[in-house]
RNA sequence: CGGGAUGUAGCACAGCUUGGCUAGUGCGCCUGGUUUGGGACCAGGAGGUCGCAGGUUCAAAUCCUGCCAUCCCGACCA
């Protein structure tokens, strides 16, 4: 098939557009593969819909390869299932809600699950009917508070989900492992470098959960990497090791010191090594002490617990891994009222003799993994102005269980083999989970056993990020200049460049190549234009990024072309009666 | 939702401080001509509710008030 440049529609622009920061969605702005329609909602233009077709096309060929089957939902999506599993009212202001004229309430979908789940209740109700696994390319609607980065986070996007069901927890197990693989196989084929990371299943429940990120700075996402192991995990699944007891036999009783006007870490620490009668081998640090942090947690009722925790003062709670670890609860800070309905917890002198169930305030207290029996800590007395030293855990107070739910930092030591995890940025490409029962039992989806008995049917997840993968391999695939598509995703195979003077053998002789390349069954880009200088015609077809680039100029009067591999950065001078021959073979 | 910035032609921007005639520049687009291997040149053109609404004024892109939108950082995010 051949594509003239003279009559696509398309118009690339010489000038970044202002809006876009990214690499991906600067470029494919430029090179014309989308337009904003809508904060968050892009226009597919030739060639961007081009490639997201292609991308489309893998990802229904894996998906079939194993087994799994292509359905279609609406995006328009009734209330009564979203009720059932109250995800109408949890999705919050993320969910597209509107009314029908009769004012019937109608959201937007932003995942399918209800739908799936009862859709397999509809028409199945036997074991003999599974496993099943059914799946759907579709357009999904979130209300995001800040769409960005174009195609990456978007309110319109393209995701394929799929979901597995099976009798028991063996069968669930056997469906992720396909779907894991069948990723595996689509992101290779996507030319997209991903690393399988252990994920939180957050607010979609289920145990086992691996999230697929391409590592990228313009990724949303932060996970760690062993340098050593192969051990890899999103920040907020990140478990670290616990440290060995150590011998406390030898530590001094706790003394409680006069410290004003320490509030912070760093005073205190200042002010302990200050101190001439409390010298000690190792000048005092910020990990020798204790930072007890309070916060409030709301249920969907609206109502409000507190929680403290506590960790070393080297390092902070980091609210993503704290919500990750209390979802469905949502997390707020501890305000000035809260304060204000507890005096006996003084602010910044807040100690854990305070904390815990037991104590009066019956604040739930959980310790940082790093808190082990026997350690020895500076921390609040719980008097304004004062610090306890030698607060030894386990031997001056306990807390009601563990919080891992400190930052997790570059070179921190990886939980399995103790070497140093690099910290890394990346884009969610994917996302496989078990999710269990939780919907087929608030759904009443069941099957009948070879027993005859009812059982639950158990559920697994699996999205890809289909428009979100466009913008990845852009990311991924380009250079100063522009775009350089893997081949099983550009829009076209081949650029053929004519560039000589008007009336001179090169517009025959790129119509003719563009022709046999089209007939061995290519997808030529031809660049017919007239009166355009060939700087133009070469700047357009960088930023445009088709893998191979033909020129048809100069080299004619001496019966050759030129090959550029946009991808390789090589350039072969090719006989033109070889030149067709070539490039099929190039791209096979 | 908090912080910062920006809204002027398809794209990038100037003009606003200190109000003044017909709102400018480059790219892109149209017509004619000269060009043709790295974003050509000359001449002539088309294209604008200056984000929206109100106010001040003889006069508003410019000053005032309110609103809206977009972008960036953060919070949030199956």
């Amino acid at each position: 098939m051949i594509h003239r440049l003279s009559t696509l529609f398309v118009r690339t622009l010489r000038d970044d557009p202002a809006e876009a920061e990214i690499p991906s969605h600067r470029l494919l702005l430029r090179a014309g593969y989308i337009r904003r329609a809508a904060p968050g909602g892009y226009t597919w233009l030739p060639l961007g819909l081009r490639v997201l077709q292609r991308v489309e096309h893998i990802v229904r060929e894996e998906m079939n390869a194993i087994g799994a089957q292509e359905v279609h939902f609406p995006a328009l999506l009734p209330r009564e299932p979203y009720d059932a599993t109250g995800r109408w009212t949890d999705y919050g202001p993320n969910l597209f809600r509107l009314q029908d004229r009769r004012g019937v309430d109608y959201l937007l979908g932003p995942t399918h699950e209800e739908m799936f789940t009862l859709l397999v209740k509809d028409l199945y109700s036997s074991y003999k009917d599974l496993p099943v696994w059914l799946y759907q390319i579709q357009t999904k609607y979130r209300d995001e508070a800040r769409p960005r980065a174009g195609l990456l986070r978007g309110r319109e996007f393209v995701m394929k989900d799929s979901y597995s069901f099976d009798l028991d927890d063996e069968g669930l197990q056997r469906s992720y492992d396909a779907h894991r693989s069948a990723y595996v196989n689509i992101f290779a084929r996507l030319g997209l470098d991903v690393v399988i990371v252990k994920a939180m299943s957050g607010a979609m429940g289920g145990s086992a959960s691996e999230e697929f990120l391409a590592p990228s700075a313009s990724g949303e996402d932060t996970f760690v990497r062993c340098s050593q192991c192969d051990y890899r995990a999103n920040t907020e699944a990140v478990r670290i090791g616990t440290p060995s007891a150590p011998d406390a036999s030898n530590t001094p009783a706790a003394l409680v010191v006069d410290t004003p006007n320490t509030p912070t870490i760093q005073t205190l620490v200042d002010l302990l090594n200050s101190r001439q009668d409390l010298q000690r081998t190792t000048p005092w640090a910020a990990h020798d002490t204790l930072k007890n942090v309070l916060v409030m947690l709301r249920q969907a009722d609206g109502s409000r617990t507190p929680l403290a925790i506590g960790v070393p003062g080297d390092r902070d709670v980091d609210m993503k891994r704290l919500e990750a670890l209390v979802a469905p609860l949502e997390v707020e800070p501890f305000g000035e009222g809260d304060f204000a309905a507890r005096p006996t917890l003084i602010k910044g002198y807040i100690g854990p003799n305070a904390l815990g169930e037991a104590q009066p305030l019956g604040i739930r207290y959980l310790l940082d993994p790093r808190v082990v029996a026997n350690t020895a800590w500076v921390t609040g007395a719980n008097a304004p102005g004062r610090h306890v030293v030698n607060l030894v855990c386990g031997r001056d107070f306990a807390a009601d269980g563990v919080a891992d739910v400190a930052d997790v930092r570059d070179n921190d030591a990886c939980p399995m083999c103790s070497a140093p995890m690099r910290i890394e940025r990346g884009i969610e490409m994917g996302h496989v989970f078990q999710l269990g029962r939780k919907y087929a039992e608030v759904l009443g989806l069941q099957v009948l056993d070879e027993k005859g008995k009812q059982r639950v049917v158990t559920m697994g997840s699996y999205g890809v990020g289909v428009s979100r993968a466009v913008a990845a391999i852009a990311e991924m695939h380009h250079d100063e200049i522009g775009l350089r598509w893997p081949r099983s995703v550009a829009p076209m195979d081949v650029h053929v460049v004519i560039a000589g003077k008007a009336g001179d053998q090169t517009a025959p002789a790129g119509e003719q190549l563009a022709a046999e390349l089209s007939a061995s069954g290519l997808h030529v880009l031809l660049d017919d234009r007239t009166g355009v200088s060939p700087g133009v015609r070469f700047k357009d077809a960088e930023l445009m990024g088709m893998p191979m680039i033909v020129i048809v100029g100069r080299g004619v009067a001496n019966g050759v072309l030129e090959v550029r591999d946009r991808i390789a950065g090589t350039t072969t001078e090719v006989p033109i009666a070889e030149a067709a021959q070539h490039i099929i073979t190039c791209c096979a």
